[in-house]
DNA sequence: TCAAAATCTGACCGATCGGTCAATTAGCCT
DNA sequence: AGGCTAATTGACCGATCGGTCAGATTTTGA
């Protein structure tokens, strides 16, 4: 049975992701989860305190999932590589929105401290793979996995028509796969799994 | 010399992509601009008319690029598709911040004719590469393409020390060659090209 | 020169923002 | 039943928002 906090963390996960952290008033939010804004004060002490509660637990996630893996792990031609590749495809998909807020809208909300811890981790996730070597092609590789894989998440302008998320997570790594491998492309190994086609 | 006008859309452009639209005030634009708040309602009648005109001018070369290079040129494995490639990266450096403000507040911008119109585009281009094919990998790779290049070229936490455009140029025409190509990666035919690594 | 046009500004407007607070209601424990 | 706490609310606050307007200033052109 939800509690009228945990609506209220549903509700403005949506709203957040769809309209903007900015774009999205504490008054929207009091309507569409049927209280008074108030009311959503006294749940949460300010719209930053929402924020942060909100995206939290998708940070904890993430934390996890960096600390499990390790970063001994990840050399460049490791194993467990594709291994924290898979965890983190399904953790975008599991917290898509969430992603989303982080990825588009991190610039514009500066100061704002669970934002910045966002920030810290999507920097040392880039470490993870850019290593010793950061040449600039490692780099916009890099850069155009994550920033993509977001952008794509949210269901922006290029639309997936059918959300087939077993389908989606299978592209997904292939296409991440090819982006962040160190040298081969891996692509073609794995190349269908889903629909058919 | 920079009319008054011209300076104002200059500083817009900058605000409302690092601060968003929503986040950007005219108040700042003003102060910025050193001129008062009423004479950007003078030169701009309203602050949709002003987003208006800053990102019109990306919006008109990439309405040049799609009618010059046409649709029947680019099929799957037509040449013109590396020279459109091509056009696009340029268009994409050129305009790097009206693409950031399309690709990262599209959504949350729903209702304003010149975000409308730049979806619209968004769309017809992901028609040129999609075709008749359009399995969940194409889309994903387009996606990922797209939203990638414009979540990079703002210079998001994952920051290109050096702004140096001619190897971000390089790097950027290579990974999208890849994303893009419709069936064998390209990337190490062209490998290298600016920095020593 | 001088009036017409273009430019710029401070004062002001209604609306909405995030946030506070006293008062009321609902649930719980003994 | 009765008291205690948690939960909820409407009224209200100062600040800021986008936008209007009358008037001052500057530029232009015949």
């Amino acid at each position: 049975m939800p509690t009228t906090a945990d609506d209220l963390r549903r509700v403005a996960l949506q709203e957040f992701a769809a309209a903007g952290y900015l774009g999205t008033s504490l008054q929207q939010i009091a309507d569409r989860a049927g209280v008074s804004k108030a009311t959503v004060l006294y749940h949460f002490t300010s719209k930053e305190v929402l924020l942060e509660a909100v995206l939290s637990p998708a940070l904890d996630q993430l934390d996890g999932i960096l600390g499990q893996v390790g970063l001994a792990g990840l050399q460049r031609g490791g194993q467990s590589r594709t291994e924290f590749l898979e965890r983190f495809v399904d953790f975008l998909l599991e917290h898509r929105s969430a992603v989303y807020i982080f990825v588009n809208q991190a610039t514009s909300l500066v100061d704002i401290p669970v934002v910045e811890r966002a920030n810290a981790e999507i920097e040392l996730i880039s470490r993870y793979f850019e290593e010793n070597v950061g040449s600039v092609e490692e780099k916009v590789r890099f850069g155009v996995a994550l920033g993509g894989a977001a952008y794509l998440l949210a269901g922006a302008p290029v639309s997936m028509p059918e959300p087939d998320l077993g389908a989606l997570r299978t592209a997904l790594l292939n296409v991440l796969s090819d982006l962040l491998a160190p040298s081969a492309p891996s692509r073609s190994t794995t190349r269908s799994t889903g629909t058919a086609d």
